[in-house]
RNA sequence: GGCCCGGUAGGCAAAUUGGCAAAGCCGGCGCACUCAAAAUGCGUUGUUUGCGGGUUCGAGUCCCGCCCGGGCUACCA
């Protein structure tokens, strides 16, 4: 630990000049990078447009992998960052030597809060520390040797990126989901065929005019309504502390900002809405057609949150009050109704004075029902989410005056409100049925409410709710009895039932809400869209995208005390008055007209940039559909198609990949792609961390300087605590990639990335271990070149057979590894067969080759250096990845091993081909086991042939 | 509280999916090279798979219960 940068630096020893050192594999590394990028090495033709290469055949296969894309921060790389662009790289680079034509490159995801809030401290346009960072963090990822078709990368900053995220931000503006479409699917058509179907009545228009008789600023509100991007007045999370509203996805269980930790208040603001809710149930079915960790899928399901179950009526005074239930079977067993604070029919539920049923417990001490409503209610509204949090589960409540009546038995049962319903779900009120719900129970103990069970628990059950499987009980009127039927058989009874009589319907509910889009910050996409004097959105005509953030005084949003709940947002755009007014000809003569003062979300970028690297160049279309469809369209029937290898960190799980599957299936119904999902293969890495150390005052001390002694550890003498966690500056455990590229070199930080363990683990930074992987490559290139003279010493004579045999045996082996992305056993092969090459007195050329060749998708640079002096000009990249000879991996003889009960107690050469008979005749033959059966008979023999057999004595 | 991962030598990890436990790397130890060290090389060292039960001819692997570490989620009706 303490010495960190002496290790490897040596200078080489005067009797090895031409050793493979840091200093040799920098040379070595640059230059092939030079070459590779002169050369256009890792370019990957498109069928067609300007990236195509006419003349030249493409090859027979295509590959797509990508990463998730950097956020180009200006704290700068650790040593974490790079192991999924590793691991891409790698990956491509093997599949190119399997012919495969390969697709990777890089974008940078640019816009975003660091580079704003940077630039309100500085003063500086971010767009100019945005490209500062992007240029720093290209070149240390240069230097670790990625085959990336240059050509292809961008950032969602660029004038030319941000057009298409606008004109995409359109295409949703001017479409609506048409729920019968496709058999009942959905599908989103243009807005222009929604307005034909109601000019010619074949859908009736809302409100039961005809379309004809209403003026256009009437029909352009019906029109909005149906938008999948709309504007709507509707309740969101408001930061104060952020100066900006959020996404769901984006505020924490705990009701802060993921983001800066700040609180976030639920405000009525007029915002931009994404209907993802629209597509909820082709995200949660179509999840069955990719091949993704099913944790992801998992967090997906649960998140988009599909229950299936009935509204139910209860008739009150106030009107019927519509409930949503997962259990319609439990519907006898109902003995209440709570409906949430903020529910609409509060007021109306709240008589003037108390019903004779009223119990003390129900009504607080109020004296009348409005007070105690009141009360309630603004109790409740005056807690934070965190404060419901921290105050416990403690069901609370108040009787609202009035009863509801059950429709399958005409009980009276007393509405309450209660804010553990929450008007965010369902309907916002609930059908309480204390026997079967363990909240309802709680609050039916507290509230002295009576309890039926409804559900017959198992004869051992002592609990109190009971929410398992079992026969239906005391659940019967005149018309209907549900006693004795399972819970899916009752559910479907007694929604038929309802059904016929009118009281409630089978339906669906999710958890997912519509996608708040707006944002009150300066560095995203601006809006492309303006506002005319009725306050109605218009796109802006593609000829004038991109629209350009307009230069600004700040670039901070007004923000605000994190606790000031009542504040409005306050954007920068609006503070430029000269581009928020703007005169356009939308077609109805020159106009004045209002642009939008909010931006996109950071995730906008994000939605779609799979696309932008089949086709960067196209300024006519998003995509060139036949290279759309070359490199992610659906292969054979059932498959959504989409990116074949899409590597990244799992806390994407929910945010960026719902809503990047979410455009795509906009772009997907709209015709403008061929894919159904944008990512078929999704593989989560896992994260590379790292100890920290603490002292004696609770500061961080440099990691590097941490010394381990017999039982503990030291920095300067004092002793100091581990800790287990991220790299970062402010841990002072940070190592970077620039620090291996210097003591190590890229190939050997490369090959210790991918042998450190499983991709999709995670696991700690040991810079003292990187070593083993520099003289793994050095052993490699001493057995190609002579440290003495630099001379390649293979020898042209064929291999012996023991070595072929390894040779192959390794090669069949690292293919299997490889394909299956584990690396780290590919690489411990590599290593065995160089150890064996080692002892060799001469290393036979094709064995050498061959060793090369496997080795070039981890280490390529040493690889592609070997390789030229072995004496093959042209690069390796496309070279044939080495194939094993079947010849060679058939053994002579095998181990065949003999157990007694199990225990291994002898050991028998036999040829591979041996039956069963004669096998277990040699076994019981065998000394050891007749000396541990010990005379002891024998009762069954299990054989396994040829490598097991097992007797069993009596 | 619920769900999902993981627990194998001092550390990181393999184990053809029920069939020889520990491949490979680091570390430790010894030796060679060296005036000495570093670097490098050669050799060597590691023990029953977190705990308890079960299934099986046979369990790191399957089942049940528990312990520890990590992640996600959290009144969703």
């Amino acid at each position: 630990m303490s010495q960190t940068h002496t290790s490897a630096m040596s200078t080489p020893a005067d009797d090895a000049p031409y050793r493979y050192t840091a200093e040799v594999a920098g040379q070595i590394e640059q230059r092939w990078q030079d070459r590779w990028e002169h050369e256009g090495t890792f370019n990957a033709p498109n069928p067609s447009g300007p990236l195509a290469e006419p003349g030249t055949d493409l090859p027979a296969k295509k590959f797509f992998v990508m990463d998730m894309f950097p956020y180009p921060s200006g704290k700068g790389l650790h040593v974490g960052h790079p192991l999924g662009y590793i691991a891409t790289d790698v990956y491509g680079r093997y599949r190119r030597m399997q012919g495969d034509n390969v697709l990777h490159a890089l974008a940078y995801d640019a816009f975003g809060l660091p580079a704003e809030q940077y630039a309100v401290q500085t003063g500086q346009h971010p767009r100019k520390t945005t490209e500062e960072n992007i240029a720093t963090m290209r070149r240390q990822l240069r230097r670790l040797g990625l085959a990336h078709d240059n050509r292809r990368t961008f950032a969602t900053i660029d004038p030319g990126y941000v057009r298409w995220t606008q004109w995409i931000f359109l295409q949703i503006f001017e479409s609506w989901y048409d729920e019968a479409a496709d058999g009942g699917r959905g599908r989103a058509r243009p807005i222009a065929e929604l307005v034909a179907a109601f000019q010619s009545g074949e859908r009736p228009v809302p409100g039961g005019r005809a379309w004809g008789d209403l003026d256009a600023v009437e029909q352009r509100r019906i029109v909005d309504e149906h938008r999948l991007a709309y504007v709507s007045e509707s309740p969101v999370n408001w930061c104060p502390g952020l100066g900006t509203v959020l996404a769901n996805e984006e505020v924490t269980a705990d009701g802060r900002s993921e983001r800066g930790n700040f609180p976030v208040f639920k405000r009525s603001l007029r915002q931009w809405m994404m209907r993802i809710t629209a597509y909820a149930d082709r995200l949660i079915d179509d999840l069955e057609r990719i091949d993704w960790p099913d944790k992801v899928k998992t967090m997906q399901r649960n998140w988009i949150g599909r229950s299936t179950g009935a509204n139910v009526r209860f008739a009150t005074d106030a009107g019927d009050l519509e409930v949503f239930t997962t259990r319609p079977d439990t519907l006898f067993g109902a003995t209440f109704m709570v409906v949430a604070p903020e529910h609409p029919l509060v007021d109306a539920l709240t008589p003037s004075s108390w019903p004779s049923e009223a119990k003390p417990a129900w009504i607080g001490g109020h004296a009348t029902p409005a007070d105690a409503v009141a009360a309630y209610r603004a109790e409740a509204s005056a807690k934070t989410e965190v404060e419901r949090q921290t105050e416990g589960r403690e069901k609370t409540g108040v009787f609202t005056g009035s009863f509801a009546v059950n429709p399958v038995n005409g009980a009276r049962i007393p509405v309450f409100v209660a804010d553990y319903v929450l008007m965010g779900y369902g309907t916002g009120a609930i059908m309480a049925v204390p026997g079967q719900d363990e909240r309802d129970w709680e609050f039916a103990t507290r509230f002295e409410l009576p309890i039926i069970r409804t559900v017959q628990p198992p004869a051992d059950f002592d609990g109190e709710a009971y929410t398992g499987e079992g026969p239906a009980v005391n659940s019967a009127n005149d018309e209907i009895s549900l006693d004795g039927l399972g819970v899916t058989e009752a559910k479907a009874a007694i929604i038929a039932w309802l059904e016929s009589k009118g009281a409630g319907e089978g339906t669906i509910t999710y958890r997912l809400r519509d996608w708040l889009f707006s944002r009150q910050r300066y560095w995203g996409e601006p809006f492309p869209v303006v506002y005319d004097e009725n306050d109605q959105p218009f796109a802006i005509p593609d000829h004038l995208l991109p629209v350009d953030l307009p230069e600004v005084p700040d670039y901070s949003p007004r923000t605000y005390p994190p606790d000031a709940a009542d504040t409005e947002p306050e954007p920068p755009l609006a503070r430029v008055p000269e581009w928020v007014e703007v005169e356009l000809d939308l077609g109805d003569g020159p106009k004045r007209y209002r642009r939008d003062t909010n931006t996109m979300p950071n995730w906008a970028g994000s939605c779609w940039y799979e696309l932008r690297y089949l086709d960067p160049t196209n300024t006519e279309r998003l995509v060139d559909p036949e290279v759309e469809r070359y490199w992610m369209g659906p292969h054979g029937d059932g498959d959504a198609g989409g990116v074949d290898l899409y590597i990244g960190g799992v806390e994407h799980a929910v945010l960026h990949l719902l809503y990047a599957r979410f455009w795509h299936k906009v772009l997907f119904d709209l015709g403008h792609v061929s894919s159904e999902e944008p990512f078929h293969k999704l593989f989560n890495q896992g994260y590379i961390q790292a100890y920290a150390y603490v002292d004696s005052r609770g500061q961080y001390v440099p990691a590097d300087q941490v010394v381990e002694d017999g039982d503990g550890y030291t920095f300067e003498g004092e002793p100091v605590t581990r800790e287990y966690g991220k790299m970062g500056k402010s841990l002072k455990n940070m190592v970077t990639p620039d620090d291996m590229y210097r003591d190590y070199g890229a190939d050997t930080f490369r090959v210790y990335e991918m042998s450190m363990g499983p991709l999709d683990l995670s696991r700690p930074w040991e810079t003292r271990a990187v070593v083993g992987s520099l003289r793994f490559l050095q052993r490699v290139w001493r057995n190609v070149v002579s440290e003495q003279t630099g001379e390649v010493v293979v020898g042209a004579a064929p291999a012996d057979d023991e070595t072929r045999r390894i040779l192959h045996r390794t090669i069949d082996a690292v293919r299997t590894e490889m394909e299956a992305m584990r690396f780290n056993t590919a690489i411990a092969r590599m290593i065995e067969l160089n150890n064996h090459l080692t002892k060799l007195d001469t290393v036979p050329r094709e064995a050498a080759e061959a060793l090369v060749l496997m080795m070039a998708p981890v280490a390529p640079h040493v690889a592609e250096e070997l390789w030229s002096r072995l004496g093959h000009p042209e690069s390796l990249v496309r070279e044939p990845f080495p194939v094993a000879d079947p010849v060679y991996l058939v053994e002579e003889t095998v181990t065949c091993v003999v157990q007694v009960a199990g225990k291994v107690r002898d050991r028998l050469e036999v040829p591979p081909s041996i039956s069963e008979d004669d096998l277990r005749a040699l076994a019981l033959e065998s000394e050891a086991v007749q000396r541990s059966l010990d005379g002891r008979p024998v009762r069954t023999v299990v054989v396994r042939a040829p490598k097991l057999v097992n007797v069993v004595p009596g």
